[in-house]
DNA sequence: CCGTGCGGACGGGCGCGTCCGTTCTCTGAT
DNA sequence: ATCAGAGAACGGACGCGCCCGTCCGCACGG
């Protein structure tokens, strides 16, 4: 299934469906995609698609676990050699690296701004039926989240209060100035909008916080 | 006569339909939607349903905005008598404005998660093709957040700064954490996780803000 | 000569939008 | 008040196009 790396003829045969398939997918929505279009443009018969992914849904899903391992590439090389964000805490402290987790996805969303219109249908499409890709990656980041969060509120860097609160802030305040940034067209300043918003919720709107 | 009740008016057909429609499209989305579904659900035929709305996209949009009106009800109906958030504004403070907004919101979309699903269909379905009904609205409450923001900053209950960027990040974070916590299913609740994001983002994540 | 990977033609199902026969409603005349 | 008739509203059967997934013949390597 997965294992796709042991064969390189395959794999390359199959990496170059998915970034196809991102495109069209995410120019055309999951339903409106006719996957003969992905299979010409990539320049194979149907066959081999299905052949490869069995069927649409599951190239879909494919293509999704594809852009979200993009992603989690580019946020790690912002960690400039740290190897968790951990430890990038605890060297720069937790707002810094709020600031470099929430730049890094906006950087990678603006580069590719495709790929965040696959997370969107993703979520659209398959939210019931025990979404095995997007619910699960959530935990994952959110598990690394709230424990971001709980070594900084317990070092004194954020205020106290519930850890999932902050994390919830956060990350929905995050995933908001993505989808609305690039809805507003200006996807040449989604990192520009993400920082000036991060940095808000930060320091607070209010001129004199309680 | 009970005739009256059997054969409505037509616009109260329309409405039957509207109300089936938002049901039917936030759980199936619309391209899973047959039409069929609403005409027999409504209690009519599917001819009906053409001859009151046109096509199956008029009619997804007909509900959008159906959907978009009750919710605008609703945050007028919180203002307790203030004809506008602005005299509420005047009477109350920014954060309080700020909080009823987004409570109001949260609400609305709590006790019907369903019109949730229709907001977020519509951004990814019509999306392109000059939309004329969520970019639209969301300018108009823009407008209105814009000023609301920059009225504050003046009266000194904000921080200086941009108001663009202050209405942008309040707008994201509502809209991120309604959506996000419509997905992790404690729909119950959604109120409850709105009010306290909004209240980080107004007192700031950092123990000693800059 | 066999096996494996390939691709495109095709079947079948599904759902949009239409068409036309039927039913309801409203008006005006008796 | 009753009814006739016209016109509007209705509804569901059907045509048609689109697209998923399969199937079978082919090409190439061992």
């Amino acid at each position: 299934m997965s294992d796709t790396i042991l064969k390189p003829k395959a794999s390359e045969t199959q990496r170059e469906i998915l970034i196809v398939a991102a495109d069209v997918f995410a120019a055309e929505g999951f339903r409106n995609t006719d996957v003969q279009v992905i299979a010409d443009r990539a320049g194979v018969g149907k066959g081999t698609v299905y052949r490869h992914f069995g069927n649409k849904e599951q190239l879909f899903l494919a293509t999704a676990q594809y852009c979200m391992g993009r992603l989690e590439e580019h946020v790690t090389e912002q960690l400039e050699g740290y190897p968790t964000a951990e430890a990038y805490l605890e060297a720069h402290g937790a707002a810094d690296v709020l600031r470099l987790i929430a730049r890094a996805c906006a950087q990678f969303y603006q580069q590719n701004p495709l790929y965040l219109e696959i997370l969107i249908q993703e979520r659209v499409e398959f939210r019931e039926a025990n979404d095995p890709l997007q619910v699960l990656m959530r935990k994952n980041t959110r598990a690394g989240l709230d424990k971001l969060m709980e070594t900084a509120i317990k070092s004194g860097d954020l205020r106290k209060g519930k850890v999932k609160s902050a994390s919830d802030a956060f990350g929905d305040l995050l995933y908001g100035s993505l989808v609305q940034g690039s809805v507003d067209g200006d996807s040449q300043r989604l990192v520009q909008r993400v920082e000036q918003s991060v940095e808000l919720l930060l320091n607070g709107l209010l001129a004199s916080p309680s």
